[in-house]
Formats: C-alpha cells, sequence, structure tokens
DNA sequence: TGAATTGCGTTATGATATAACGTATGGTAC
DNA sequence: GTACCATACGTTATATCATAACGCAATTCA
C-alpha cells in the first residue's frame, strides 16, 4: 500500500493527476506537457488537452510548477507545498537540473518594489539560468 | 532625416531589425512575433523565421526583452539599454502594460543566493504579474 | 431522482518556434 | 577587380506548445 497523495485541499488527486504527478516526481529534469504525455501514454493517457488538464490543477495546488522560460513542469520539490511562499527556480543550461528554492528577503524586496509602485502583485516568476554546482565542476 | 538606431556595439540596424524594433515600440503593450509579423508584413517580411531572427539580435543586444511567462517582446525602456544590469518586468493583467525596472538590491540577492549555492548565474528572469495602479483604481 | 458539478475522452485547431536550404550583400585580402 | 568570407535575407516545411468545443461518466446532494 503506496501512500497516497493528497491535494493541499485534503481531496485525493484524481488518476490523471496522479499519473501527471508521478511522471514529474520521477524525472530528473524539468518536463514538457508532450514529454509527459509520452510517459504515461500506456497508462490510457492519449490527447495532450488531457496531461494540461493535469498540469492546471496540480500547477494552482502548487504541487507542481511550470517553469515559464522552459514551458515545462516540475513536481514541486517540498513534501507540502503550500503555494503561499512565492517560489524561484535555478535552472542548469548543461544537466538540466532545477533547484527550487524560496528567498523570503527576495519576496520581500519584490514586495517592497511592488508597493512603491502602486502595483498589485498576484505571482511572480524568477528563474535563474546558469550553470549548476556539479556543471561547474567540471 | 530621422535618428538611426544603433545597437550598443555602434553598427547600424539591419532593415527587418528596424521593422521589428520600430513596431515593438509602437505598440503600447508586448507583442509576440507573430502580432509583429502582421505589423511588418507590408514592409515586405513575410515569414515568422525572419521576425524570429531580427528578435534574436534585438534581445542579445538588449534593446529587445522577452517576455518568458507570455511568450512575446518589448522594445526596452530605456533608451540605451546596456544589457548588463538584470531587468525586471511588471505586468499589468488586466491592460496589458509593462513596466520595466532594474532593482540593484533585487540583483544582490539573487546573486547572493546563487553564489551561496555556487549557481553560476547567466540570466535571470523576474515577472511579476498583477494589477498596475491605473487598473486599481478602476 | 434529477440537477449540478467535476473529471474524462475525442477531435480538431490555434499559437509559438525552428530546421534546412539557397540567394544577396557588403567588406577585405590579394 | 575578383575571390573569398561573413552576415543577413528569403522560402518552404515542420516541430513544438496549448486550447476550443463537444459529449459522456461519475459523484454529490437537494
Amino acid at each position: 500500500m503506496t501512500a497516497q497523495k493528497d491535494m493541499p485541499d485534503g481531496r485525493a488527486l484524481t488518476k490523471n493527476e496522479t499519473l501527471v504527478f508521478s511522471a514529474l516526481e520521477a524525472a530528473d529534469q524539468p518536463l514538457s506537457a508532450y514529454a509527459i504525455l509520452d510517459r504515461v501514454r500506456d497508462r490510457g493517457v492519449r490527447a495532450p488537452v488531457q496531461v494540461y488538464r493535469a498540469l492546471d490543477r496540480l500547477v494552482a495546488s502548487g504541487l507542481a510548477h511550470r517553469l515559464e522560460s522552459l514551458n515545462a513542469f516540475v513536481a514541486c520539490a517540498h513534501p507540502h507545498c503550500d503555494a503561499r511562499g512565492q517560489t524561484a527556480f535555478a535552472i542548469c543550461e548543461r544537466c538540466g537540473k532545477v533547484t527550487e528554492f524560496a528567498d523570503p528577503a527576495l519576496d520581500g524586496h519584490l514586495a517592497a518594489w511592488a508597493d512603491k509602485a502602486d502595483f498589485d502583485a498576484h505571482s511572480t516568476t524568477v528563474e535563474l539560468h546558469g550553470l549548476c554546482s556539479d556543471c561547474r565542476a567540471t
């Protein structure tokens, strides 16, 4: 009996949500929607729209994140990401590995800027591209 | 005799670069590559790839910016953007207006995080979505 | 029980981006 | 001048990412 993943609101994941989330968890890199589709096709998912619908809900709930600069998705690195604290990502250009980090000071700066500019920020995208420590070494 | 725009390295813009850049400057919102194409078709540009090539060079030089979260492009707000200081964007979800800002403290925070994580950042994407002051008022 | 809600499946299409090829143009070495 | 090189341009085709529109199935709950 494997652990059953739940949405933050308590409800269990649906069949397609489970398949898509498992594919993301199993990957060591971000996956595009079509790459996910390739990995869940043999479990009965046939069309892109099915993947996108599952992703929409996973992202909305914070269980997965969309990387805007890659048009790809990752499972949230935190066991119970509350989707509240803004998340930033460091993406290695060489190996593709993504490191998720939440920096309250960063959030603070963005909030301060928004306040000063009278801008009501609903969401933020912060993505760094570069080389991870492993890839710098080699 | 109109002012001739130059690349930061001093060379003049090519024909297609000029057409694409002018379209971006004239717009009050970010434009997708295809929206740009619509605006320059009557000046002889016929295929998406021609727009993308001009955009690649404009973005590389800092005269234009790509908004990753919109898959769209804007002219740089600064007369002579040096493409060095990282740029962040506040994007209004209602009117589409984009405000470009450079916050050295923000850069500092990202640099400090990267340093701590031993990550060699080459570029950063920072995009806020929300409501601009005009749209909050109404 | 039947109306509302939510997820699923299918087909088709729209929107964004690049590959691969050849031609044109402008500079430069000779 | 002309041979060469580098860069921009043009054309066609195709790859990749995302959504529209429809109907069916399962669940909830009044």
